[in-house]
DNA sequence: CGTGTAAGGAATTCTGACACG
DNA sequence: CGTGTAAGGAATTCTGACACG
């Protein structure tokens, strides 16, 4: 389904430039993180790195912050996202195996 | 033609991370920038940011040295693949202005 | 030529805390 | 709650140079 783990999701951006990226100052991205909204690698001794999606769901967070979302609201949603595309995968792969189960197994 | 600007060539990745990414040291990669195979951007006072296609080519570099081949050799074989897509672009770009010459102008 | 290293300084990042509201 | 800031330390990066071969 997939096709490369690839670029997108790398996490080897560092914080000072994350936050040219996002305009939001190190202490926010610091701060939403111990809201658990994003997370991190810890690469070298303890220093942050992020991916292009972790910049992107910052400037979402950062869209919604200035609409007065607090950061636990915006997790609920994050959750409730998650939840969302989990079901569907859940919904996907039953689906196939009752495929398999009458037509045989394929390749996918 | 392309579709995004995108991930692949933002300049984002700091010399410590490539390092760790190629597994070359920061001296070696240094030394490529100055024999003028890689083009780090600065952003901040100084700072090198790559881009993963940086990475790729470092990783290639890497492998041509392992056989041998100099630094010297290596760009003049990135000067020849440079120069051979560029021509094929400029190939492309006649084709078209006869084209439109012939049938008028379309977008492309 | 390609790479290592010691040198000294400047900039980055980290954590825990106090502050305001 | 969300963010700013001063604090002190540790790690990163930079440049120019000397070294070996």
């Amino acid at each position: 389904m997939k096709d490369e783990p690839s670029y997108k999701n790398r996490k080897v951006i560092t914080i000072g430039v994350v936050s040219e990226l996002t305009g939001l100052t190190e202490r926010q991205i610091r701060y939403y993180e111990e809201r658990k909204l994003i997370f991190p690698e810890r690469l070298a001794r303890g220093n942050r790195k992020y991916s292009f999606s972790d910049v992107e769901k910052l400037i979402e967070i950062a869209n919604k912050r200035e609409e007065g979302v607090r950061t636990y609201e915006i997790r609920q949603e994050m959750i409730k996202e998650t939840k969302k595309e989990n079901d569907k995968k859940a919904r996907n792969k039953m689906l196939r195996g009752q495929i398999n189960a009458r037509f045989g197994i394929q390749k996918d």
